[in-house]
DNA sequence: CTATTTGCAAAGTCTTTGCATACCC
DNA sequence: GGGTATGCAAAGACTTTGCAAATAG
């Protein structure tokens, strides 16, 4: 039982290229480039637009951002909640989580007026292969 | 002295652009557009581009990302490595300092196959002001 | 003076939108 | 069949670039 078939319920349709889409973000976080290029002969780029903001509006998909001016999306799975470590050289991803998060937050939120709602952490360096590479 | 004037042993020029573009960053970070707007008799959109560029290449400014599709540029001066907290009703920006950073970090080293280089941690949530006015 | 910088306009990149056709249920 | 989704093309937002005119030093 897919998740896809949640949309199902809520009056949208499972289309083949929403399909390929959701597969295509099985493994790793990926950019709208990425997912348009692999599935270059299927899907309009337009669609592929079209389909991640279904995506994230129906909490089947969330919006990460590296900096680097290209919205990324990342299945919602039950994974933890992490962070990513994004390799410099070659831009492969790797999930981080935080021992004691919560704990840090709760300091943040004392130390703050602010009253925090969520927060975005990421990583960046070199991954094994490329700290060897280059 | 201001930092203004390392430019010119670089071989750049001190141009009026220049220096009410800097002025303009004294107090918070600002987008381009918010930069343009509050200037826009003196200085070209373009031009706001390329100082900035110019300030970022010369370590004056430094490129902070909220994740909203826009750049702000923020002032680099003799603060402690900070982070922000963006208000998602008005956008106010608060300077944030996580005590123990350093430690956190270097769990995060230890934990992780990457060779760490750098980092982007920004808060979001609702200003005092904003509490109690929503 | 003359090399750098600016403003203006054109072009680039990424994303969104309108609309007729295709397709899901 | 009827309404949703797609592809295509056009338009929008943000940013970059080319070039002649202006200007800092």
């Amino acid at each position: 039982m897919n998740k896809i078939y949640s949309l199902r319920n809520k009056g949208h349709r499972i289309t083949n290229q929403r399909e390929v889409i959701l597969q295509n973000l099985k493994h790793t976080p990926q950019t709208v480039e990425t997912i348009h290029k692999s599935l270059k002969e299927k899907v309009d780029l337009a669609s592929v637009y079209r389909t991640l903001d279904l995506f994230v509006k129906n909490n089947m998909v969330r919006e990460i951002d590296f900096g680097d001016g290209k919205k990324r999306f990342e299945l919602i799975s039950q994974e933890k909640h992490h962070h990513h470590a994004v390799c410099n050289n070659c831009g492969i991803v790797e999930d981080i989580t935080i021992s004691n998060e919560e704990k840090i937050l709760q300091l943040v939120d004392q130390q703050s007026n602010f009253q925090i709602q969520n927060h975005s952490l990421e990583f960046f360096g070199l991954c094994t292969n490329c700290q060897s590479t280059i």
